[in-house]
DNA sequence: AGTAATCCCTGGCAGC
DNA sequence: TGCTGCCAGGGATTAC
């Protein structure tokens, strides 16, 4: 296992050392940061990045000898549980024999510890923005904190600032629902634009949630067919294919340096980016 | 302040 | 079969 890199606020040595012996208490999560509460306070949290996965090894189970390869992103899933290989960064030895898992082929994921304490003052999970799946997700609080935003809608929703959690998929996805066009800027929006966008965050994620947890469980099928992976994602992986609304052709273009995917017929530009 | 470029990595894939 | 170039679910940092 390699531990080096993706260790970022301490050295895998204190790393190891910190975590061994410790109770998880309750696990979390904050935009993308998942968060391991451990019995004394301190705390695990890992970023998965692009690629990264956190997966639970069960002794008494069988691993499987390959990967399912997602038909929309390329990425390699596990169909159940492996066992560990050259991606695999960390393992975290439970009782029993049981562990968890950290496989990350791309490396952009990230492992921070911190004792008791440290973690509020951990700057990019302190400034995260709402949470939009949380109940306290709601209007009023949402458009006091989008409206006074400058800029282009797509980097302000990655931004994780006003919004924690969303990223490209769901980003092209959610601007899609709400016919707002990636390009366009925060301020040339008037509330109803809001509205829109604030029903489609939660609207898209909740989708994604619920799709995602049926297509792993129907994945035992080697490459066979997949639940409904191609209806749910509207916008993103679909370029040159029809609009699922006005049926014209969907365009792919690149914003901040993100590829992006919209309707050019029902998310209209606004005319200074015609 | 906003935004664009750059960088951190590896692997799959199309095209030659 | 093997090479090259391009692409990829993120985001911090640097440069303008």
């Amino acid at each position: 296992m390699r531990l080096l890199k993706q260790v970022k606020n301490t050295t895998p040595g204190r790393f190891r050392n910190a975590l061994e012996g410790k109770r998880i208490a309750a696990t979390g999560r904050r935009g993308k940061f998942l968060i391991f509460h451990l019995e004394d306070k301190s705390a695990l949290v890992v970023h998965l990045g692009m690629s990264g996965q956190v997966t639970y090894w069960d002794h008494a189970k069988d691993n499987d000898k390959s990967f399912a390869v997602d038909p929309v992103t390329g990425l390699q899933r596990s169909r159940s549980q492996h066992a560990p290989d050259k991606h695999t960064h960390a393992l975290w030895h439970l009782d029993k024999g049981d562990r968890i898992q950290y496989r990350d082929p791309r490396q952009f994921g990230k492992l921070f510890y911190f004792e008791p304490g440290e973690m509020e003052g951990f700057k990019p999970l302190a400034r995260l923005g709402m949470e939009p799946l949380d109940a306290a997700f709601r209007w009023p609080a949402f458009h006091k904190a989008m409206a006074p935003k400058r800029g282009m809608l797509k980097p302000l929703l990655l931004s994780q600032h006003p919004v924690a959690g969303l990223g490209n998929i769901y980003v092209d996805e959610a601007l899609w629902l709400s016919r707002l066009h990636p390009r366009r800027r925060a301020e040339s929006l008037d509330p109803n634009h809001w509205k829109a966008l604030f029903r489609a965050i939660p609207k898209v994620l909740k989708q994604g949630l619920k799709h995602r947890g049926t297509t792993l469980m129907d994945f035992r099928n080697a490459d066979g067919t997949h639940g409904g992976n191609q209806e749910l994602l509207k916008a993103y992986g679909r370029a040159e294919e029809p609009c699922l609304r006005c049926r014209k052709s969907l365009k792919r273009i690149v914003v901040s340096q993100r590829a992006t995917v919209y309707c050019p017929s029902c998310q209209r530009p606004p005319a200074r980016l015609k």
